[in-house]
DNA sequence: CAGTGGTCTAGACCACTCG
DNA sequence: GAGTGGTCTAGACCACTGG
């Protein structure tokens, strides 16, 4: 990797990244190109070395964001391995120190629509293009926690449909990984807090008027754009809510 | 710094602490014990090398982490400095993509009572224990936005009063570093949404049961070891809350 | 035991900021 | 130009994991 033109198509990226950078970008694009998936043990550290044509100490540092993102897990005297793609809608929690609890995904509806202002602004796109919600329920011990609608450019991400997500398990980055070869994480989320209209109340099962925590976050790519964009409303009575 | 033990009075920590961990250490020792201030330019990476005997990359190492806790700030051909210690109550936003809105912060009360079971466990401290409440309103634009309970030991704080945090702006964090010698960095908070009651109504300039944002977080200091305990009552009908 | 990641060093060069 | 942080290298040794 002595020169990013020698190895790229020829596109752009800021003008000159640190070598580093490019190791942790040509990974992710290994990984989206479904060279290595979640589990699978990557090559040592020196062995990224002599391919990316770069000293050791360079890919580690590479690596050490892709660890802090959270695409890769690493263990001393095991290995580097890629991470399974988190769904990132968030975790319950009990409020008195504990764990977080597991939660199940299911599938409400995936339908197409127009993208308001806060949307097609969150997703940089323009009023009214074609965008695709998906509309899920998390339960927490049986018991409904959160709705969650996600929205994303149905441009691009042509094809999505129920049955996809439905053999995905509910998992939508892993589809964003797997069907479109697009890893993204997720940004700093804003909270507010508002009152369960009929149709959240019916869906959460709580009272009319029953305070919801609503989370509105963007995820974006690789490259720092913003591919989706989640609103999630959230019951606490029971658990907290935990990013 | 050939070894832990010869430059420290001999206490403990778990064994034994990377150099550049024990660089991190120090240097947050120095802050605390008022070697350098809040806007103060560090010595030169060559220079803290030779100072605790070891490498630039292990100094850097140190300073990687403490900036990543928001303790030092670096720009490039300047330097290292001392960031203002940030109370890290949270901030107010436009949900529709904007900055962080600057927040006023007023003095309501500073109190002394006894640790119920949340505020013990969140703290380490035993059920009862004596501990000191300090109770803040965060104005933006001069209208109430946040009502913030903090829980501290009032052991480990003692002298505590409304008289020096009036003299800190209300930041408490301030206080903890200049007065008691301890930094402290917030954990991850867990959110909840609740209803104004009576009190949070009346103080917050919202309607009873009104629907609020509550968020839960505890701070730790160097160690690891939580010292403060804060729960945010937060009106979200005009701004979100950021973390 | 061999192989992995984790730490540490010494030295080099670059990019930025200021006087 | 002098001084700072930012990147990169090459090599060394340690600590942990598994067979």
């Amino acid at each position: 990797m002595a020169s990013v033109h020698s190895q790229r198509t020829g596109e752009e990226l800021p003008s000159r990244q640190p070598l580093y950078v490019q190791v942790r970008d040509q990974i992710v694009t290994s990984i989206e190109a479904g060279e290595w998936h979640a589990g699978d043990m990557l090559p040592s550290e020196f062995e990224l070395a002599d391919r990316f044509r770069v000293s050791q100490g360079t890919v580690r540092k590479g690596l050490d964001l892709l660890e802090a993102e959270g695409v890769l897990r690493r263990r001393q005297g095991l290995g580097t391995f890629v991470a399974e793609a988190d769904d990132g809608w968030g975790r319950a929690e009990l409020p008195g120190i504990g764990h977080p609890l597991d939660a199940d995904l299911e599938l409400l509806s995936c339908s197409r629509g127009h993208a308001g202002d806060t949307a097609a602004a969150a997703l940089g796109l323009r009023r009214g293009a074609a965008i695709t919600v998906v509309r899920r329920l998390a339960r927490v011990a049986g018991e409904p926690f959160a709705l969650i609608d996600s929205c994303v450019s149905s441009e691009r991400f042509d094809g999505l449909d129920a049955r996809r997500i439905k053999q995905a398990d509910c998992n939508l980055r892993r589809i964003w990984l797997r069907q479109f070869g697009l890893r993204v994480v997720s940004d700093s989320p804003l909270y507010r807090a508002g009152l369960a209209g009929r149709e959240e109340a019916r869906l959460l099962g709580v009272g009319l008027d029953a305070p919801l925590l609503e989370v509105l976050r963007t995820a974006s790519g690789m490259d720092g754009r913003p591919v989706e964009w989640t609103t999630v409303w959230c019951r606490t009575d029971l658990y907290g809510y935990r990013p």
